[in-house]
DNA sequence: GCAGAAAAACTGGTCCAACCAGTTGACCAG
DNA sequence: CTGGTCAACTGGTTGGACCAGTTTTTCTGC
């Protein structure tokens, strides 16, 4: 790393009302974007502890909290003795990581991975869906078409009615019994800016079409998979922007 | 938490041969299993850093570490001043956890989450697939025909067969264009447990069918994309075990 | 001159002790 | 009972010291 006079100041204490962050967690988004945006490409060595404390101005404690969190995102490699890599995180970084990858320079811009964030959405969705219909008890089935009923009674916000949305999905995908769609649907829901950035006209075409919702309800209810499959899949569909993306690679 | 006596001592630093784990490591795991095993159930409060540190006679920092990670996770939340809250994982983890649910005493076996491993790595794979003979460049489709054929002579050892595998899905998924996918890719084949208990005959009816990656190749070449989904999705499937599992909640 | 061993100079890992900065809750005046 | 004050928590940060590995340099001894 060079070592040309640092022009990056963590945030003061005091930065008039607001709130203050964790400087180990400033320092843990401001590597993470480094790298992201590659300016720490893989391979390269990451600065040496007391280096990034002295650099920073922090203690080392502090970075070694932000060490071990990139460490956890498995986007550097540290030995004891030895150096701190740099990993290729588009080899080992895992869907957590999304929420911060839109920071980075060269990457995938906010629309882009908002609009991906939406496809996965959709894909898991439809087989949740699937599954859900050809696993979930009784009682679940009962649960997906009393939320559904509910759903239809949601005020008209449509923040308000996202957040039932969320809710009543959560449902199926719980009935799925995989756990692994469970997870990844926490991981696309709790990032920030998966669902920030949608048009609104494309997200009311699927968040106002309660219809939709209790007839997919119905189709889990009465057991039929494949029309359960197809209808979250078209449902889950409307929000993916229909931009032709350019050819990647 | 009770003060029962501390039966509990993370491993002694020279265990025999064995390489040490680091001690924020070992405390992180511990406390990863136990709320994932329920014992630090949703909503409790987890003890204080200054009593985990005294609990298990290490230092504070070790502690804090692990609690970052933990918060990393987002498996608790922690108040400045307040106490560090457990969270309901089923809600707030994501995907990058899987491989440590196994642990959990009364969660899914480690069966079941190879399983739900390898359905999601069915339906991400045939979307992908799809995607991938729908937007990737002629270049990309001309790699992936040609490590199609590398795959065809690799050695007939079932480790190298996977490794080789993986590499070629890599391809496909970076194809896709779709960072998610490739960012929950990761997830997949990053969790140490994922193939690991794969039942051997499943996975080389997958890995052995050389004629179908080929083909597989060639219909993203001649950008049949609906053709691409449904071989990748049936080869994919293949290793999933036909297992039926009882009825979710 | 050069391979190989010793040693110095790194690296990360752990600990102690103190203090700052928020939150909580008990306690006391009204 | 109400409301405010303050002590006793909580997590956040700092400094310095030392241990435990790795890497690089240096100095041997052939």
């Amino acid at each position: 790393m060079t070592s040309e006079p640092v022009a990056f100041t963590l945030i003061a204490m005091n930065e008039g009302l607001i709130r203050r962050e964790a400087v180990s967690d400033q320092l843990f988004a401001l590597l993470r974007d480094r790298i992201l945006g590659g300016e720490l490409p893989a391979g390269a060595a990451l600065t040496a502890e007391r280096g990034l404390a002295a650099e920073f101005g922090v203690n080392r404690h502090a970075v070694r909290e932000a060490v071990k969190r990139l460490q956890q995102a498995r986007l550097v490699e540290v030995s004891h003795g030895g150096r701190t890599l740099v990993l290729d995180w588009r080899h080992t970084a895992g869907l957590d990581l999304a929420m911060g990858i839109a920071a980075a320079d060269a990457g995938p811009t906010v629309e882009d991975l908002a609009r991906d964030a939406l496809e996965m959405r959709a894909c898991i969705g439809a087989d949740a869906a699937r599954l859900c219909t050809i696993r979930c008890s009784e009682d679940t089935a009962g649960e997906i078409v009393e939320a559904a009923g509910r759903y239809a009674r949601t005020g008209p916000d449509l923040t308000e009615l996202a957040d039932a949305d969320v809710a009543w999905w959560r449902l199926i995908v719980e009935g799925s019994g995989n756990v692994a769609y469970l997870l990844a649907f926490n991981s696309l829901v709790g990032g920030t800016l998966p669902v920030a950035d949608v048009p609104d006209d494309l997200r009311a075409a699927e968040l106002l079409d309660v219809e939709a919702h209790q007839r997919l309800a119905a189709h889990i209810a009465a057991r039929e998979a494949e029309a359960a499959e197809r209808l979250a899949r078209e449902l889950l569909s409307r929000s993916v922007p229909a931009t032709p993306r350019k050819a990647v690679r």
